[in-house]
DNA sequence: AATATAATTAAGGTGTTTCGAAACTACTTA
DNA sequence: TAAGTAGTTTCGAAACACCTTAATTATATT
């Protein structure tokens, strides 16, 4: 019964996982760190078509990363939890890390 | 020329939301969380085949989220780097918020 | 050298993700 | 109510991820 459980946690766990897993949805919640912007405002930054937009927006959507607000015929998000956001930023700061480290190495070997 | 070096910065830092993005390999890293341990440790802890957990361990070990070494005929595996199973717990408490709000949801409603 | 143990790699089938194109819905204003 | 703007959904194709089985590599023991 513990072990059911503990699996269908990590399951859902890497479910909201996923949804990091994507260079473009990591380009809307960073668009989105600094509070809430228009469909229209991110359909500008991110060059993407705006049916694709919808679609990550979407699935951003269904796992209640963002949350969405109408005014009008506009359409806002905003980030629904900062700790996701905070999940990106130290995996990022890992990626520098190891970005940096190739660096080393190749400062070192001379690139030969 | 900065528009193509985000996108790239974007397409790794997926990448390695990537190796988050699956239950067997989180749990992987949850064991390893308190230090290093035996792949064959691994194999008994998840109810996986070995080589299921050994092309798990080659995903997080190519994103270099784990660290190998080789002790006679056997393996270690270890975390390459906290920072990653931080970034992991963030998301694991963003989902239990989620869990939470949907048990008030079913409370107030009465599940009807 | 032969066998055993621990782990990795390769091949192949199946399911999932992603994206573009086209159709559709919701709201606003003339 | 017709037309326009903003955004969403559906469908199908290509690419990718995942798991199983079978073959392979690396080290240790007899």
């Amino acid at each position: 019964m513990v072990v059911t459980m503990d699996k269908r946690i990590y399951a859902l766990h890497a479910g909201l996982c996923k949804t990091l897993a994507n260079p473009k949805r990591l380009e809307i919640l960073n668009a989105l760190r600094d509070g809430e912007k228009q469909a229209k405002e991110l359909l500008g930054k991110l060059r993407v078509s705006k049916a694709n937009l919808s679609q990550h927006l979407a699935v951003l959507r269904n796992y209640r990363i963002i949350v969405q607000r109408r005014d009008g015929v506009n359409m806002f998000y905003r980030l629904s939890d900062s700790r996701m956001i905070k999940a990106c930023d130290f995996i990022r700061e890992v990626l520098f890390k190891q970005l940096a480290e190739d660096n080393d190495l190749l400062k070192k070997t001379g690139g030969a």
